[in-house]
This record gives C-alpha cells, structure tokens and sequence, in this order.
DNA sequence: ACTGTAGGCCAACACCTGTTGACATGTCGA
DNA sequence: TCGACATGTCAACAGGTGTTGGCCTACAGT
C-alpha cells in the first residue's frame, strides 16, 4: 500500500483531489441510492475516473463506504443552556445537520439493508449523542436509554421528511419542525416515564 | 392469463398452496433483505419450487412485490375511547401489529431504496391513519399533518428498534414502549403545537 | 536527459440478476 | 380413452456487478 499516513501533516499528493472527488461522489450515491443500489461504475462515473480508480484508492466497495460514512454530528454542549430550551435546541441543530451533509442520509439508507452501516448508525449515537444527553440526565444510567429515544423521533423525522417524503412532513418549515418536535426530544431528555 | 378474478369466490385453485407459500417467502426476503437483495431465486428456493412459477404467477419483481405488500393496519375505531387514552391505545395497536406481520417491515426495508414500495408507504399512511386522525382532531384540516407526525415517531420507533436494533431501545419491553411513545403521539394527535 | 514510479485507462474475469421459452408431467372433463 | 389445460422443471439469455491485472503516460528526483 502506498504512504496513507493519517497523522502526517506532509505534502498533498496529486491524488488528493481525486481521493475527495470519490469521497464526494461516493456520499452522493449512497445517499440517494443505498447501498446495493449505488455501484462502483456510476461513482466513478461521477467523479470522471475509472472504476478501477475506486479499488485502488478505496479497497474495496465495503471500505469505500466506510471511509464515506465517516461522520461528526458536531452536537453543541448543552450543559451551558437552559433546561427547558435543551429539547429545542437538540431538535434544530439535528435538523440543520441533516439538511447539509449527505452523509447522514447515505447513513440511514444504507443502513436499512447494510449491516456495517447499521453498526456505523450505532456507534453514531452511542458515541456522539449518548455523551451528550449523559452530561445532562441527573441517572446516568438512563442516558443510553434517553439517548435511544431521542434517536426514534429524530431518525424517524428523517426517514418520513427526506427518504418516505410523506407530504405533510416535507411541507413543514424550520420552525414548525422545531416546535412540534422540540418537546417530545425534550420529554425525552429531561421528562418522567409517566406522562 | 389464466383466469385470476379478484371477484370470483370460484373454487380452489390447485395452484392457490404455491401462490400463497410465495408471498409469504416474498414477504419474509423482503422484510428480511429489502427490495434489491430480496432475489427472486432466494424467494422460489424458500417457497420450495422453482424461480420461473413466480414469473408465471406474478409476471415480475415488481408485481410481485406489490402483491406481498397489500397491507391493512387494522386501526381501531378511537372515537369511543377517552380522549386522553387515544395516544397510549393507538401506540399499543401500532406495536402489535408491526411484531405479528412482516409486510410492515417489508414495506419499511423496502421504502427506503424503492421508489413503488414508498408511494405504498405513504397511501398507507393517508388512506387509513388519515381518516382515524381526521374522526378525532377538531379541525380536520390539521388532519393530515398529525397523522404525518405520528408517523414519524411510530416509523423511527420501528426504524430503530427492528432495523438499526439500537440496543436501548431494543431492551424496552412492550409496557415501556407505550409509557414513552404513548404521550408524544397523544400530543401529535390531540395537543397543541406550542408546548 | 534518464529513469522510476505514481496516476490513470482499458479489457476482461467470474458471478449473479431478472426474465424467457421449450419441454415434461399430471389432472380432469368429454 | 383421449385430449386440453394447468402445474411444474430445466437450461439458457442478456445485462449488470465487484474486482483484477496489464498497459500507457507524465512528472519528480538524480
């Protein structure tokens, strides 16, 4: 294999920009096809190279992926905010990061029929959105719990708005996101098992 | 084509066994795989015959795809029940009939990468969530909207409990479920968008 | 100027897919 | 008994898939 050092800061190869036109490409397939249904062929065709391009830089169609899928949902410290508002607050950065970034979309639609997609979905929201609600729940014990949940209304919010595209979802705006589904991430956080 | 009248009650055919063992196969890869990695090979090998009779009785992938996911929720009539117990009744109703029936699930997998199997998603949704909702909010105009809402959190539920199987919500036994779902989707139907 | 090597393209492979048509077998009415 | 028709099997097709190896070209270091 040829000098891939992740720590080096040293100087940019010629390839580099072809390694990124992949990676772009890449995330665009997966997000719009899945998986299975985004092929080597129509990525590179994307990005103006030969398929043969994507194994050698890539692997394979698996760690091709993998390095696709890699993604930082970047949540905000919430421990500085107001324990009220931390529903909302959640609810439109998740928002906002979805409508900006492929990956998450390439993310969930592979994940459906993927297993190492799955798993990446995962770790997602036990390594970034667990910590996050851990800093915030009084048991930390319920936070993977909590952090769960969250995860049921924020994922089914995005597979009904940009994969199902149930009309009254995808007519919704920013705000009427937020206000209806604030609260129940809130309750989610912050609220009591019994209604 | 043979004779397939959809409003014969004429007499069994010899053939109905086969047909019926390959739907239940089709929805079982489907739910399984999804639409793609559901091969028509796979689905004839379970059904124990031969990939050419789905062909014959289904004519295609897609026919036969569309046969496997005719659906009925079964949604109970909510307009006798209180009104503060319609969100933990109709969230109870949907958690039964997503663990007895895989159709849902194929639906679910399949939606995701099939644009056929989306549309079927969302006529779901409109034709009989839709009317439910509509015989209980007070304006039936917000109808549509609520049933959307409570899509989004009875599909993410799914979604991440039977598909991604993130672990804390896959631990949540069926009384848990309810207590937690129940409120959010009671206030989908019945509360007020500001908290 | 020469040469090693990285960057890129082409053709091919082995496999799997949906789909088709020819052929065998069984069943039931005339 | 015989023939028509439903039921089922087998083999093959055309196209698409991930993946591989050989070949060409241009640039960087000497």
């Amino acid at each position: 294999m040829t000098e891939t050092g992740s720590t080096d800061t040293g100087k940019a190869r010629r390839s580099d920009a072809t390694r990124a036109a992949i990676l772009t490409a890449a995330r665009e397939r997966f997000a719009a096809d899945g998986y299975e249904r985004a092929t080597i062929r129509a990525i590179a065709a994307d990005a103006h190279i030969d398929p043969s391009m994507v194994m050698r830089y890539y692997g394979n169609k698996e760690k091709l992926f993998a390095a696709a899928a890699e993604f930082d949902l970047r949540l905000p410290d919430l421990t500085g905010v107001p324990r009220e508002e931390v529903g909302t607050r959640l609810t439109a950065h998740l928002v906002d990061r979805w409508e900006h970034d492929d990956t998450l979309m390439a993310l969930l639609r592979a994940g459906v029929t993927n297993q190492a997609a799955a798993e990446r979905m995962r770790q997602l929201f036990a390594a970034q959105l667990g910590p996050v609600v851990a800093a915030l729940v009084a048991d930390r014990a319920e936070a993977p719990l909590r952090a769960g949940l969250v995860a049921t209304q924020a994922l089914g919010f995005a597979l009904t708005r940009y994969v199902l595209c149930l009309p009254p979802v995808v007519a919704l705006d920013r705000a009427a996101v937020v206000a209806w589904l604030g609260p129940t991430i809130q309750r989610y956080l912050t609220g009591e098992q019994d209604a």
